[in-house]
DNA sequence: TTGACAGGCAACCATTTGGTTGCATAATAT
DNA sequence: ATATTATGCAACCAAATGGTTGCCTGTCAA
């Protein structure tokens, strides 16, 4: 599946807060994410890197920065394939779900 | 944040494919859900640990066996809160989805 | 009651992950 | 030309992760 690297890249909370900043503004360098970070330049180095080979960030070199900017289609697409499923089957799981736990409550 | 249960929950492609099963058909047993997949019991067992206090399923028991439920709720949650950030431009998509939640809850 | 079936617990293991430090390179400013 | 700024690369480390095996407990059926 390709959605794994997306999913996987989205577990961790430094490249969700790294994701949240570029949303907030676009094309920042790398210097500009690491500010007020609890972690050294290279570990944001290493998270961006994750998140460009999911597809998350898009990078462009100018001149000695590098900036980086957000691509929000694999994460739409995510919540279009893979959470409307979620939605679809929404109703039947939620009274499932009820159901079982009345008969729990019954014991 | 307690959206961080539910992200690395989603990061692992055999629990995705868990709650798969479980859309597919709910309430199975940890046997059922074992069927055909190419690792143990045990490991299975762990899978729906994290699942469950990500509180992705739910759990009842039935004589020896164990029932699964899937619960979508968490799931909306972050497409209402956190990917709704990155989908501007589907609004009216997310507005649809936010409006079917709230039909459910007043069942 | 005895055996089979469903699941739980704990120890252990290899790999991945998230992070560090130290040094190197490329572009810019003075 | 030189110092400074922005980033890259590589080795290393501890902890988390995903998995295994072995054994134990509880429940159902014959």
């Amino acid at each position: 599946m390709q959605d794994d690297d997306v999913f996987r890249a989205l577990a961790d909370a430094s490249r969700r807060t790294l994701l949240d900043r570029l949303q907030r503004r676009d094309g920042q360098t790398l210097n500009e994410l690491c500010a007020g970070l609890a972690m050294t330049r290279q570990a944001v180095t290493k998270h961006l890197a994750i998140l460009q080979s999911a597809n998350l960030i898009a990078v462009q070199r100018q001149g000695r920065a590098k900036l980086h900017f957000i691509n929000p289609v694999p994460i739409n697409d995510i919540a279009e394939r893979w959470i409307s499923k979620f939605q679809r089957h929404h109703l039947r799981a939620l009274s499932a779900l009820k159901k079982a736990l009345e008969e729990e409550d019954h014991e």
